[in-house]
DNA sequence: TGCAATTAGGACCTTGATGGTCCGGATTGC
DNA sequence: GCAATCCGGACCATCAAGGTCCTAATTGCA
């Protein structure tokens, strides 16, 4: 299916709320919890992974809660999907070290995905958790094929 | 991890096999096994799948076996991707009926992701087996960041 | 006409990752 | 000293993916 993780989806959901809601200030797990509908233990552990990768910042004891470090606006939602689910890697082949495929020999593809994830990669980044959470409306993309392979 | 899954590999394997192996020729299941090193009722497997699809063709009885439709320049990635894993949709959001996400009115990325699903879709549209199968070397992209929303 | 080869379509089971919860420890403010 | 809060794991249940196998249906050939 290529899809992401649901942590992944709680993970921008929950950014998105400590965003507009917190403006410098901090967010506990239970109030974020509260705030998204999402089960406190589950918001915690998001926030926990989000804490580990730099992306906010917590602060423990009384008056404790969490921050963002960033604006979203400057948060690539690549940043988030490594940090929630690990690096991109649409197959097991291309970052496991090489030699370890039974398969090796006869498969014709062999480290030909890497551009593909460089291309999902860095179609990724050019989105920002803003982009996903702000009100204006999406443009559309009219724009034609992008030419992933050089279609000189 | 945002990977693909393995039947989707194994089917790309499968389908250059096809290719250089048989112009216009038919290859059976058994045969196919032995060229990718993968096992025989997981490449029949595929190649169903891959009927269904319409990527390949099969042919039954003696003599019988599957052959291409189309080259692999005119198959984009996503097909294969799609006839595989389903459809294209990196959270359960996007595609289901509206209304039965619990946390609906509290999340502020309702419907937001698709543009994300958009743009890799369009990313693996632009590239074919024949791109993943070629012998010559992939352009490494020096182009710069993808604008995936309008940077007007 | 019968037989062998082959695909078609599912059922079935196993395994691993994911999702989700919980607990004890450390830190901080009052 | 106490309460609130994060931190770091361990832990278990569930579910889809991976993989195998079995029984038709079809086709060519002797």
């Amino acid at each position: 299916m290529l899809r992401l993780s649901k942590l992944t989806d709680y993970a921008v959901v929950v950014l998105t709320r400590l965003d507009d809601a917190a403006e410098g200030g901090v967010l506990t797990a239970p109030v974020l919890a509260g705030a998204t509908g999402l089960a406190e233990p589950t918001v915690s552990k998001v926030l926990k992974i989000l804490a580990h990768a730099g992306l906010v910042e917590g602060r423990r004891g009384a008056l404790g809660g969490y921050r963002l470090t960033r604006p979203l606006a400057v948060i690539p939602l690549i940043e988030v999907i490594t940090a929630m689910d690990g690096p991109i890697a649409l197959t097991a082949c291309v970052d496991n070290s090489f030699g370890v495929c039974e398969s090796e020999s006869a498969c014709p593809v062999r480290g030909r995905w890497d551009p593909v994830n460089e291309a999902i990669r860095r179609a990724l980044t050019g989105i920002s958790i803003a982009d996903l959470a702000g009100p204006p409306a999406i443009v559309p993309h009219p724009e034609p094929a992008f030419p992933i392979f050089a279609a000189e």
